[in-house]
DNA sequence: ACAATAATGATAATTGTTATTAATTTTTAA
DNA sequence: TTAAAAATTAATAACAATTATCATTATTGT
């Protein structure tokens, strides 16, 4: 990977910032000094740096919602394979949200836990 | 709420299916013996039926990615009133992986938590 | 049965992201 | 250093998932 001085400038946009910003307000922060600059580089370089991990992408489960008519509370697991989604009992995380609410002050009302990986059908391949 | 016959099909649709289908699969699905459904309705229902808690909407973090320059092991909490992501530390959620892979024989990569509520900010408002 | 209300189907619009491509930068190496 | 080769950019088109619009149709309470 070559240098370019717009992927300098995008880490370090990201690094200054407090949040965890999305591409877009990293764009948004830069166009102020650097005016030419294009979302797509943007884009570009956040995602190639996460390729090395040189930072991390958080990300949401796929590209896609998806439903379950099992309101009960239990988590998920995705195959990066084949996009399968199975479930996984709440017991694997039953103590997440006490742990949480004793180290941060917030009122957590719910969560989402998805573990990914390779299911059965698609560890052999 | 008024009764309506599409959104019965959904949900009949949606509970028939051991997977957990997105709106897209649930609407080609249905298309066989209902050609004339449309697929704002399949969405309209789906999410509708979420919001009763009748069924479940398994959704990514927020509708966009959200980068960090943090690449240490830790999980985030997102304000549902402002959108801020916090960090939390790992330790909450020390031993998910070795419970997962416990209770089933899936190779567990990676994995996502997103605990969402209110942040210190948006708790008194 | 009928007026009031709600839901639908068709499709346009929106949003977040990636692909394309011609032009510009960066690297290589003579 | 400088010119050819390779990588990166800016601009924008394309795309996929989802939501909004709106005229038509279905449901409901009287």
């Amino acid at each position: 990977m070559n240098y370019s001085k717009q992927r300098e400038i995008i880490l370090n946009t990201l690094k200054e910032n407090v949040v965890h910003p999305s591409a877009e307000y990293i764009y948004n922060a830069l166009k102020k000094d650097n005016p030419k600059i294009s979302l797509a580089t943007v884009y570009r370089n956040l995602n190639k740096l996460a390729d090395l991990g040189t930072i991390k992408k958080i990300e949401g489960l796929e590209s896609s919602d998806h439903f379950d008519h099992n309101t009960h509370e239990h988590n998920h697991f995705i195959c990066i394979k084949c996009g399968k989604i199975y479930d996984v009992s709440a017991k694997i995380a039953s103590n997440i949200i006490e742990n949480a609410k004793k180290e941060m002050g917030f009122k957590i009302t719910h969560y989402e836990i998805a573990l990914k990986g390779f299911c059965k059908d698609c560890i052999e391949d």
